[in-house]
DNA sequence: AAGTTGATTATCAAGTTTGACAAAAAATAT
DNA sequence: ATATTTTTTGTCAAACTTGATAATCAACTT
């Protein structure tokens, strides 16, 4: 008896938009009419469809979250049953299935998190989820490796991954992210020869 | 026959304030009043001396890119004759000598540089000599290892220390440090054993 | 066809940020 | 002490950002 409700549809439309202007020109700098513009709406309409500034950023961390883990998610289980450290390392730093977005996101809600208590605590624990699970591959296929080694192994290619994500779109960058993959693979081969 | 200039000492004085700012809240959220503010100075204070919002980012970049190479230039310097390499890491991922500001200060203007073309060509010159000077001082200290594979390394420790050091201050990130630091270790490891 | 619901538009007020200038105060040389 | 130069303060207008509301338009149900 009424209009379609299509308030789910653009609610993520917006925050697509939001989200390419907080990766862009970070969280202070992604206003809401650069977001309506980004979205092709109006900006009353970022209103009605997600609410003020607050929930956007709110909404986005939310979302930014909820992608992570599934994502990780899948990006484990469609992981082979050989190699799976050595595939993990060549989707990690494959252009093609990368998302550099996630990541820059990720850099601009930490930068944010200086403002926000929760949000500090919500990204500490992101990070040390996403360690935590490359750790627990790395392990599986290393057993016989030095679990404190393996540790500091999945950190390391966490923080090369991180950093040359974040640094995409600066410029050509081929040759960065070429090296940055061979050191993770340099990391991971650190770890012995994995299990069969 | 007048009153002593001291506007060096208060640009200075500003341009700190305004890296203090555009560390903790990048490049869009370090307004005016905020430097003034961080600064202990009246927000006129900051155009007298400074000038408009576009000199102070021209000026930050400037002296920020002049800091680093003084910096890089006199921590090479300062290496021993003796495990250089090994040195520079420690230095690296010493918290004690480390500056968390200048990375989180390049990671906002690297954001940045997507409103600004020349800021780009900058920041990426910037990387590129950082990583070079380390491939440089990781290549005499490793003359046997195969040039590209230094190259890796070096690439794979700059992004490990300017991750750490981009995440400081989110918590208690003492774990992810000493992680950090060791898997910078087995990278250079990798290397073979240093000259002697 | 009419009514109902929700999307869209138009518009305005309040707050913030920036840019700019003029007047006042301070410090030094003569 | 006075003139001169520079800092410092006070102030204001313009531009931008945000928050909010009312009015209009569109689509679907009955």
């Amino acid at each position: 008896m009424a209009r379609p409700d299509i308030k789910e549809a653009r609610r993520e439309q917006i925050l697509d938009a939001f989200e390419i202007c907080v990766a862009r020109y970070g969280v202070e700098g992604a206003t809401l009419a650069k977001t309506a513009e980004q979205a092709e709406l109006a900006r009353p309409l970022v209103r009605h469809n997600v609410g003020n500034r607050n929930d956007l950023i709110d909404a986005l961390t939310e979302r930014f979250l909820q992608k992570s883990r599934t994502r990780m998610n899948s990006f484990l289980e469609m992981l082979p049953r050989e190699h799976r450290s050595m595939k993990a390392l060549e989707w990690l730093f494959d252009p093609h299935y990368s998302d550099a977005r996630l990541i820059k996101v990720s850099y601009a809600l930490i930068t944010h998190s200086y403002e926000n208590e929760k949000l500090a605590a919500a990204m500490q624990g992101w990070l040390d989820d996403f360690i935590a699970r490359l750790d627990s591959l790395l392990a599986e296929d290393f057993p016989n490796a030095e679990p404190s080694k393996v540790t500091a192994v999945a950190t390391g290619i966490t923080g090369i991954y991180f950093n040359v994500e974040s640094l995409h779109g600066l410029g050509n960058n081929d040759s960065l992210l070429a090296a940055s993959k061979q050191s993770a693979v340099i990391l991971l081969n650190s770890l012995g020869t994995a299990r069969a």
